[in-house]
DNA sequence: CCCAATCTAGTTGTGCACAACTGATCGGTG
DNA sequence: CACCGATCAGTTGTGCACAACTAGATTGGG
């Protein structure tokens, strides 16, 4: 690396620098499809769980209403999920993924191998930077929601 | 941790939810000063490097222009920098901290210990964590610039 | 010298993030 | 039942990120 200036020394920093550049990763797999990059998070998440409310994919993705709101209106406009105000409880809104929404999924197939390569670190390394990230994260995370 | 999605596995998620989260962190002592976090880790380049070109600052930063020309602008109308227009070459413009920017870095004082504390993680952890992270940049980072 | 590529900063447009707020709904308690 | 606090989604406003583009300055080759 080139840099000479005290951000190297800064975690955050690093950590800020890292997220983007991995982002950018995603972009050229992303963009052919129309999705940004926390697009296709919300579309994972309902890949792997169904049809979610947006409290819990809030939760799941550490975004509150004000992000979300407008992006799963952008997907809904894309024809990728459909929302849909809940009976029971009123208050929730459900978002459902259409069929067009489920086909990206294997569309767009599975990018987390190609891309945990990108960045050569070996699997072991991927694993211990994982686990700090998590444990990290954990610590840090506290102030958006407090599990009872 | 309590998620239970797909997105528990994906180190890009780990990343950009940490990375959030340190962001997060730093809100409440930057806040009082009237400073976003990218705003003050563009102070930290002036404070560590004193006057420098908007090429470079983009460069420290992995930032362009299109960030960085309206950021600065705000951090200039707050005083805490000037524009000068080069001299010898006439494309580039020098970022001068004033006497006010530079009245803020012992204002602020050293956040990174007090939040590196926060995450929780061992000082050796952190090293690995910086480590990790600094490699798996210097490989994933190539498309915004290669040195010749 | 001249012109074509390159470099630099700035502008425009889109899409996150997040704070602060609104309005509707729900749940419990008196 | 009526009220009150909590919950949920949505809106508004600000500030990044980044792609695509513009305009001016510079550099190198012919």
């Amino acid at each position: 690396m080139r840099e000479s200036t005290a951000l190297d020394r800064m975690i955050c920093f690093q950590l800020y620098a890292a997220s983007r550049a991995m982002t950018a990763l995603y972009r050229p797999h992303l963009d052919p499809h129309g999705l940004t990059y926390p697009q296709y998070l919300v579309m994972r998440v309902l890949w792997h769980d169904g049809p979610t409310t947006i409290r819990d994919l809030g939760r799941a993705l550490r975004l509150d209403s004000g992000t979300l709101s407008p992006l799963l209106k952008r997907l809904e406009t894309q024809g990728h999920l459909r929302r849909q105000r809940g009976t029971h409880d009123e208050r929730t809104v459900w978002i459902h993924p259409t069929e067009t929404g489920t086909r990206l999924q294997t569309d767009i197939g599975d990018l987390s191998h190609a891309l945990a390569c990108a960045t050569g670190l070996t699997t072991d390394e991927l694993t211990q930077l994982h686990t700090l990230l998590h444990r990290a994260r954990g610590t840090a995370d506290t102030p958006r929601e407090g599990q009872p």
